[in-house]
RNA sequence: CGGGGCGUAGCGCAGCUUGGUUUAGCGCGCCUGCCUUGGGAGCAGGAGGUCGCCGGUUCAAAUCCGGCCGCCCCGACCA
């Protein structure tokens, strides 16, 4: 590609809405342009290095042996109910009607789709195991989009869906499938790690996310530092050794304190002069209708996500004001567990460990100081509901956790047959007996990983393509192009690594050179030819690797040899 | 959804408090010419704006008031 032929609208300045440098680089560099919030046009370089990566994902589909198709972005709201997550999905679903005031959906995944396209029509065991896939456009409602294409409304992903007979079998696919999404982040170049996760609105047991290291990353991953243990998790669903409380063990005589406006952990602390961690704080939830009281240590959080595992329930919500009211008589701030009645208990593992503790007295304006569980209330459930943190000590090997975020660029599920059975989804096995399918499902966020590149690959100066992602490979610049023996020297060179099937672009515009070196630095090519007079009075040109800045004189003749032996070496 | 901020040329911004003196300005970019050519040059000339939209106040509105729309940031219930 020749660059007046290409339309590459870098820009100098940073544009004023992005807070991170993927954005702002991708912005510069002339990859995307925003349509609206969380909305945006990838223009010809943003394309080409989403291709790149696309490609990258084919090949390692196919490897395993999954199959490539393409589902529509819209689908029709029966499918979402037949499997209840017209309701369970939220506010994130992306809904809409049609002329006829039916009810449609902008898929944010496709369980639903591809389950109605393989019931029915996949009926023996001998069928599978089946595992398809697509790349396609995918909706989300973001409570609030940002940070350019990492969080946007609508954004490409790569989402697979195994259909396998048994667990045995599906255990086996999602093998494969963690390989393969090892081998993709890896073959683009990134710094990532897989973690356990929770499975969210999806639904299934076991998960992993693949994380990009990054500082601006919104997962919170929680891991062992060392090597041969490798636990790593996200914070939410770590588990953990949380140290002992400090609370003398020989329980004391329960008594109620007055406590006037002090609702939170952090002002009832202050008032009684006590350590966050010798309060219990008491958590009301709504699930289905029914109330639960969840218990963890005051300086604590509750992981969300692993309550709804304790109580096998896809919806949990924090309760209102008004249940809040109605269960403990008392204004919300002052919920504890000692006397509470008709709803599940929950406990936190550590809370059963604690002695003499504060919580509220189900009664405005009061505590009760020298709680102790068991003697004053008995928990119905004692589970670890609680949110892992740095600092806590490794279930597995003992040693100190630490943490650190990610990006989310992958994720794979084992789904079982939640949706085989709710869909009624089924194959006939050896026996002739009518069982469901045991389902994976396996997404990759392509524009997501193509702003995590950029977010771990950058410099002061622009971006740094590693070389299998790059949208060109090489960038040939002439530092003059009204000089004939440069330009016939550049053209020799683009022609004979054209021929090579590398991608390069040659950048012919007319402009000084300061302008094209500063161009070919945002915009983040791993090689940049450089043929200026001075050296090809010797008959030379230049070669200058991106990411290190090194240069080396390479004659004119073996140019085309001495760059693609180079860029084998630095991919 | 709550709080804060912003909306003026393709991009980044000033002007608004104190309405008129601005023919609405600056930098970057863009166009023409000259000059220059190894890290975002220089000179000269030029094009480009419904001041987000609607309404109101006023002799007069980018500027004051109201409504709406859009965008950005922070927060989103841990009792």
């Amino acid at each position: 590609m020749r660059w007046t032929k290409a339309y590459i609208p870098t820009v100098k300045e940073d544009p004023a809405e992005a807070e991170i440098m993927s954005h702002k680089l991708m912005v510069r560099a002339g990859m995307i342009k925003k349509v609206g919030a969380g909305i945006y046009t990838l223009l010809p370089l943003g394309l080409a290095v989403t291709r790149k990566v696309e490609q990258i994902v084919r090949e390692e589909m196919n490897l395993i042996g999954a199959l490539e198709l393409l589902m529509p972005v819209l689908s029709p709201a029966e499918l979402w109910k037949e499997t209840g997550r017209w309701d369970v999905y939220g506010a994130e679903l992306m809904r809409l009607k049609d002329r006829h005031d039916r009810d449609f959906v902008l898929g944010p995944t496709h369980e639903e789709v591809i389950t109605d396209l393989v019931r029915g029509r996949v009926r023996s065991y001998r069928q599978l195991p089946l595992t398809l896939y697509q790349i396609q456009t995918k909706f989300r409602d973001e409570i609030r989009p940002r940070f350019g294409v990492v969080r946007g409304r609508e954004f490409i992903m790569k989402d697979a869906y195994s259909f396998n007979r048994d667990e045995e079998c599906l255990d086996k696919t999602y093998r494969d499938m963690y390989g393969a999404y090892d081998a993709v982040f890896r073959r683009c170049g990134l710094r990532f790690r897989p973690v356990l996760a929770d499975s969210g609105a999806i639904g299934g047991d076991v998960t992993h996310e693949f994380n990009v290291l990054a500082t601006i990353g919104e997962s919170h991953i929680i891991s062992c530092p060392s090597d041969e243990c490798a636990y790593a998790a996200t914070d939410e669903t770590a588990e953990s050794v949380i140290e002992e409380s400090t609370v003398d063990g020989s329980p004391a005589p329960l008594s109620e304190t007055h406590t006037p406006r002090m609702k939170t952990v952090e002002e009832v602390c202050a008032f009684l002069k006590a350590e966050s961690r010798k309060l219990v704080k008491t958590i009301l939830y709504e699930s289905d209708g029914e109330v639960v009281v969840a218990l963890v240590r005051g300086d604590r959080e509750i992981s969300e996500s692993k309550l709804r595992r304790v109580l096998k329930r896809d919806v949990l919500t924090m309760a209102g004001e008004a249940t809040v009211r109605g269960f403990t008589g008392a204004e919300v701030g002052y919920a504890g567990p000692v006397g509470l009645k008709g709803a599940r208990l929950v406990a936190d593992k550590n809370v059963v460990k604690m002695a003499n503790f504060i919580t509220g007295a189900n009664k405005t304006d009061y505590h009760l100081i020298n709680v102790n569980a068991g003697r004053d209330f008995s928990p119905d459930v004692v589970a670890d509901i609680t949110v892992a943190a740095s600092g806590d000590k490794c279930i597995r090997c003992g040693r100190t956790l630490t943490d650190y975020r990610g990006i989310e660029v992958g994720q794979i599920f084992k789904l079982g047959t939640k949706y085989s059975l709710k869909m009624n989804a089924t194959y006939i096995d050896e026996k002739g007996v009518e069982t469901p399918f045991a389902m994976g499902c396996y997404g990759i966020g392509i524009t997501r990983t193509v702003a995590a590149s950029v977010e771990q690959n950058h410099d002061d100066n622009g971006i740094i393509w590693p070389p299998p992602i790059a949208p060109f490979q090489v960038i040939i610049t002439p530092v003059s192009t009204n000089d004939e023996a440069i330009m016939s020297a550049a053209e020799k060179i683009y022609s004979e690594l054209c021929a090579k099937g590398i991608d390069v672009l040659l950048d012919d515009r007319d402009e000084r050179p300061g302008v094209k070196f500063k161009d070919a630095d945002l915009i983040g090519i791993p090689l940049r030819v450089t043929i200026g007079s001075r050296s090809l009075k010797q008959g030379k040109l230049e070669v200058r690797i991106r990411r290190t800045g090194e240069m080396q004189e390479t004659p004119v003749e073996d140019a085309a040899d001495r760059i693609t032996q180079l860029l084998n070496e630095i991919s």
